[in-house]
DNA sequence: CTAGGGTTAG
């Protein structure tokens, strides 16, 4: 077998034994040391996921070019080995040599995956002095790499400097990004800027799932079926699995549970992420013997819930007063799957317990932990828990531990106030209050707040100062008394453009 | 050899 011949089966390898057989008759034929070959091999390693060979190979290398160092560091990233990823980087500047366009987009992802954003600010430092900002998979990197790090502000200046040269992964990076940061708002007004912008254009369905949770993180249901509607009409193949998740999800979280189902029904293919989304979808409406349902199916089905399943499962019991099948279900998932429950796991049980009114048995729960590894959260369910079923002597231990572990945290003490007040207990409510004050801490009021003909108007709880807060109220009343549905909202089209 | 989508929780 010629060198040539070798080369491009390894390039086309996709199995272990294929890999290693040509490994083995380069050996045979004296065909190494050879940097060709050696790097095709490596490639082909690192392909199959297995780091070890590729790296016996790698540190035997007499010679290395750009394309080898390449592959070590992407493929480390890959795999999140982060930290050998960066031990090859800095064996690779040693040499003298400077990043290309391959080398950099891992190095954005070992940033976020060591959790050491100096790193990434460095890179894109090395991405502007070394002119790679026209590379649109670059620019894209470094994007990620913002969108990543929760810093929205830095994303947008990256995108507005590069104008023009925006291709469907930039537009998908930007709404994504603005919807993990929780501005729906702007991420629909960026999927609207991206119509106007590739209008004619197909448009990339990889973007439906990320508009549509911002949709429905918005509420808004209509932009939902809008959205829907759309990819009814456009995509053939029907639903792909991550979009009839959304589809599911974001009509779920729109109070449209029936719809959720019926998506759910017609989808030829589910996952884990599937079955997991409409289990919770089930809990938020109340529906916890349907969550039950569906979660014993597809254990009976073979899937291996996750720490995620188990959340939403326990959570939908907990809504639900289905205290026994949680229960159930979370020594189950630690006796038969071996399960290690996590704090939010626990937090899920206090709920669970506490919302029942079973105080003492949440309390139990915690008392039986390590001191060190109960949470905030868990004190905090406790305490909600508290409040609801006007429990002082247990609430003041909670809050007692809360008091500790979070004492800036200004809704702890007024879920113990709020207790002492249900109670009629004067005393207990002003010692609160009064340490509050020592404290500095304010309380922030409720408020809510509506657009209209872009003019935002705001309303504090009671709060009467609007000028027509008579008719509002009139008419709230009014409305309070009448069934409405939901497709009596009102009309604000996303897609019209189209 | 480089970039993008979906799930929990109060």
């Amino acid at each position: 077998m010629s060198r040539k011949f070798l080369s491009s089966l390894l390039r086309t390898s996709t199995t272990h034994s294929t890999t290693s057989q040509c490994h083995a008759q380069t050996i045979l034929q004296s065909l190494l040391p050879n940097v060709i070959l050696e790097t095709d091999l490596l490639l082909a390693y690192s392909k199959l996921g297995l780091m070890g060979h590729a790296r016996k190979l790698f540190d035997k290398m007499s010679q290395r070019n750009m394309h080898s160092w390449n592959i070590m560091i992407a493929s480390y990233a890959h795999n999140s080995m982060f930290f050998d990823a960066l031990t090859v980087f800095q064996g690779f500047k040693r040499c003298g040599s400077l990043p290309d366009r391959y080398t950099l987009p891992p190095l954005f992802k070992i940033s976020v995956g060591i959790g050491e954003p100096y790193f990434g600010w460095m890179c894109h430092g090395l991405v502007i002095k070394l002119g790679y900002v026209e590379i649109v998979v670059v620019t894209n990197s470094v994007l990620e790499f913002y969108v990543k790090c929760g810093t929205m502000s830095q994303a947008l200046s990256v995108f507005s400097h590069h104008n023009g040269s925006w291709d469907s992964v930039t537009w998908n990076l930007m709404i994504s990004g603005f919807g993990k940061a929780g501005l729906y708002s702007d991420a629909i007004r960026c999927f609207r800027e991206m119509l106007k912008h590739q209008s004619g254009t197909e448009l990339d369905y990889m973007i439906l799932p990320s508009i549509l949770s911002a949709c429905g993180k918005e509420g808004d249901l209509l932009k939902v079926k809008e959205v829907h509607g759309f990819i009814v009409r456009n995509f053939s193949f029907g639903v792909d699995v991550p979009i009839g998740n959304a589809l599911i999800d974001n009509y779920g979280k729109c109070g449209c549970l029936k719809d959720s189902e019926n998506v759910f029904k017609t989808m030829s293919c589910v996952n884990l992420v599937t079955l997991t989304t409409m289990i919770s979808c089930f809990g938020m409406h109340g529906k916890g013997e349907e969550s039950v349902f569906l979660f014993e199916k597809m254990i009976h089905e073979g899937f291996k819930p996750n720490a995620v399943t188990l959340t939403a499962i326990l959570a939908s019991c907990s809504h639900s007063g289905l205290v026994d099948q949680g229960k159930k279900i979370f020594n189950s998932m630690i006796s038969d799957y071996g399960f290690e429950p996590t704090a939010e796991h626990y937090a899920c049980m206090v709920d669970l317990f506490g919302r029942c009114g079973c105080l003492e048995e949440a309390l139990q729960l915690l008392k039986r932990m390590k001191s060190s590894s109960v949470t905030g959260s868990m004190w905090g369910a406790l305490l909600a828990s508290c409040v609801m079923h006007k429990n002082v002597e247990i609430g003041e231990v909670a809050a007692y531990h809360l008091f500790q572990l979070e004492p800036n945290n200004t809704s702890n003490y007024v879920a113990l106030c709020g207790i002492y007040q249900s109670r009629g207990m004067a005393h207990g409510f002003s010692t609160v209050r009064a340490k509050m004050r020592d404290l500095g801490l304010i309380k922030t009021p409720g408020c809510s707040w509506i657009n209209t003909a872009g003019r935002a108007h705001k309303f504090y709880q009671g709060d009467l100062s609007h000028p027509l807060s008579d008719m509002i109220c009139k008419i709230l009343y009014e409305i309070s008394n009448t069934q409405i549905s939901t497709d009596d909202l009102g009309v604000g089209y996303l897609l019209h453009d189209l």
